[in-house]
RNA sequence: GUAGAUGUAGCUCAAUGGUAAGAGCGCUGGACUGUGGCUCCAGAGGUUGCGGGUUCGAGCCCCGUCAUCUACCCCA
């Protein structure tokens, strides 16, 4: 028989991590909850058809990367890839226009892509975003970049750097990809074979080609910020005013366009260098088009999606991975020995752990001296001491592990003693 | 989908094609009959990822396969 085994891009995560997850999911929650953003949880499946419309039928995504199959009712169902499409099928379906707008929602949870896995690349990894819907003003592109910053802030973690762009819309990006067509079509034998591809489909991502000759013809291509609209050009002022004016620091980077159809103006990315190629630690922008792709009337929205991962990664490269253990899992051991005193440990256990304190018992009949052993291990504050004369005297030694102090305590008074 | 590297004990790693695959850490027990940390001793723990092949003989060489890591691609 051979041994069953995590599925390819799937990891566990256990003792010594669950300590920073927790941290950083409270973070997140505390976060958001202050910027008004409440929780949003949709179902991990949904209906095929979301994705192609939402996230675009030619992105990497769609094309080859979403875990989909038939039910037993014939439906094609897939695993979600990423959060937002299924944030604004859960708007229009729940007619949350209806609501005050904007509304502002978060989630975290899990998304699944096949893909090869490397470094912070998993097949199945955990995100938590924000989507705020309803509202187009530049000031709440500035608030979500502000949130997904604050959070990283208050994790403590440095080194990350916010780059900012923007796509245009439905009226200046076709013009831009024209011409930027019309140029690089001079050129077809400077390209790697990838961008020739890309030529056709989509010219903007020629702009963050790696290879060093695509990414220096890149270089000579004019901005996108000479083909915005009025519109458009307008709007991505007022998001640098806001993020001026709330002193956070971002790069203009225009070769930032993002893998999926949905983005519209504002796009941004934080990255972060110790992550190895996927350098990412999160990324998002406005969706104004999303809603009515998926039947709506013209919502717009915005929203960003980080890696849990990544962060958790981040995180314990910068600390050493300390901050990983749980400091002490319990706080009293109740070391017994006999019969007698195993039932009066149990007990004892039970009455601490419902006055709030934790405890735990030796399960393996070890010996005195090898659960003390294993209370040292486990870090515990106090041990509990019950042999035969303490049965005999209707008392317990209580031993302070941090110093050796022992002292005898009355049966009845033991759980005040100890809590 | 493509490319390179790597798979030996729970972990980190040894072992020229040649005996019965070892060490450190960790785990369990003992020295210490009822008291942790230090020290010493002992024990448990392996289908050398899996399947073929070459060879008198394979952990080591060859082929395949699976997995891990890294990179391309793409992204969180």
């Amino acid at each position: 028989m051979t041994h069953i085994r995590a599925p390819r891009g799937t990891i566990d995560v256990f003792p010594e991590k669950p300590g920073v997850w927790q941290r950083l999911e409270e973070t997140v929650r505390s976060v958001c909850r202050n910027a008004g953003y409440t929780e949003i949880r949709t179902p991990i499946f949904e209906h095929t058809e979301l994705f192609q419309r939402g996230v675009g039928e030619s992105t990497d995504i769609v094309e080859k990367e979403m875990y989909t199959f038939l039910d037993k009712g014939e439906r094609s169902i897939t695993l979600r890839p990423e959060g937002t499409a299924p944030v604004v099928r859960a708007y229009l379906e729940h007619k949350m226009w209806a609501l005050p707008q904007p509304v502002k929602v978060y989630y975290i949870g899990p998304m699944f892509r096949y893909e090869r896995p490397q470094m912070g690349r998993l097949r199945q990894h955990t995100q938590f975003g924000v989507e705020a819907l309803g509202a187009s003003s530049p000031a709440l592109d500035a608030e979500v970049i502000s949130v997904l910053i604050s959070v990283y802030q208050r994790l403590g973690l440095e080194g990350f750097v916010v780059r900012l762009n923007s796509i245009g819309c439905s009226k200046c990006r076709p013009r831009y990809k024209e011409s930027l067509m019309n140029l690089l079509s001079k050129h077809t034998d400077e390209l790697c074979a990838d961008c020739r591809r890309r030529l056709e489909r989509n010219p903007l991502r020629v702009l963050d080609c790696k290879n060093e000759r695509c990414a220096g013809l890149a270089k000579k291509l004019p901005p996108i910020f000479d083909y915005l609209c009025e519109d458009c050009s307008r709007h991505f002022e007022g998001v640098t005013e806001c993020l001026t004016a709330l002193d956070l620091i971002y790069e203009l980077d225009p070769t930032i366009v993002r893998g999926l159809d949905y983005y519209t103006k504002t796009v941004f990315e934080v990255i972060h260098s110790g992550l190895g190629a996927q350098d990412a630690l999160g990324g998002g922008g406005r969706y104004d088009g999303l809603a009515e792709e998926l039947g709506g009337s013209a919502i717009p929205g915005v929203g960003f999606a980080a890696g849990i991962e990544r962060a958790v990664q981040v995180l314990q490269d910068a600390e050493g991975g300390a901050i990983g253990q749980e400091a002490g899992r319990v706080n009293v051991f109740i070391a017994a020995m006999g019969d007698e005193a195993k039932l009066q440990a149990l007990r004892l256990a039970r009455l601490l752990r419902e006055q709030g304190t934790s405890a735990d018992i030796d399960y393996l009949d070890r010996s005195l001296r090898a659960q003390m052993k294993y209370a040292d291990k486990q870090g515990v504050k106090k041990v509990v001491i019950i042999g035969e004369d303490e049965l005999k005297g209707d008392y317990a030694v209580v031993r302070d592990m941090a110093t050796g102090d022992q002292a005898q305590v009355q049966f009845r008074d033991l759980v005040q003693v100890l809590t």
